[in-house]
DNA sequence: ATAAACCATGTTGTGCACCACAGAGTCAAC
DNA sequence: GTTGACTCTGTGGTGCACAACATGGTTTAT
């Protein structure tokens, strides 16, 4: 069992991001002393964050996280990632547009400048 | 001479952001009347309004326009715009080792089964 | 002259994912 | 047993780019 520092430590979450994750339920601690209310963790707690922190690392919003973490089988996870990885092209199709489009614009102000 | 909701529907910017970009010095009204505040816009504000939608498009940020606005003979808006780009390359960059991060995520749940 | 449509200012709210603080209680080490 | 390090709760703030009011004055068309 872990206090929040010392798990804070271990999974590289900050104390106040625990605390958030706890609030949405996206992480609870593995047990709550009722005289202090201090929250301890445990290694359950650790694989959950160490599969949250690669989630985050996938630009997944809370919510999404929210998501994932109501299945607890997981089932979901790989059709999930999956939809992620397509938004994901997508964006960076979007990017390429705009980088078209950039250079749609850089040309219109070359031929201004020959006129 | 143009009041806002002609020169909103000219431009697509809306009253708001007309407003907004009024009070953040990023598109001034081309004339006030002091007798009763009434803002107007003339045809420089249009190709002013013209340019910052495109910005727009190409993500800047409204601090970054008013980078570009500063300047009014526009002679940085080039290599502004290529510097736009290489950030725009480089968050696909990024997008892509998400994708790589993902497919590597996916893999090991993969191995996992096999055990 | 009256009603509809327009304009102004100022303030608050939005969404996201936390961060930062204040004030107070608690634990650990020496 | 005292000091320093830790913990809690609650509240407010952050950044971005507006949107959404409320309230009140003004203009335009009939």
């Amino acid at each position: 069992m872990y206090k929040v520092s010392e798990f804070s430590k271990m999974t590289g979450l900050s104390k106040e991001t625990l605390r958030y994750y706890a609030d949405v339920k996206l992480l609870e601690p593995a047990y709550i002393n009722p005289k202090n209310n201090y929250r301890y963790y445990d290694n359950g707690s650790y694989l959950i964050a160490m599969i949250l922190v690669s989630l985050r690392k996938f630009n997944f919003t809370i919510q999404e996280m929210i998501t994932v973490m109501e299945d607890e089988s997981f089932e979901n996870l790989e059709t999930i990632l999956i939809q992620k990885k397509l938004g994901i092209e997508k964006k960076i199709e979007d990017l390429k547009n705009t980088i078209e489009e950039i250079d749609q614009f850089l040309q219109w102000g070359k031929e201004e400048e020959e006129e």
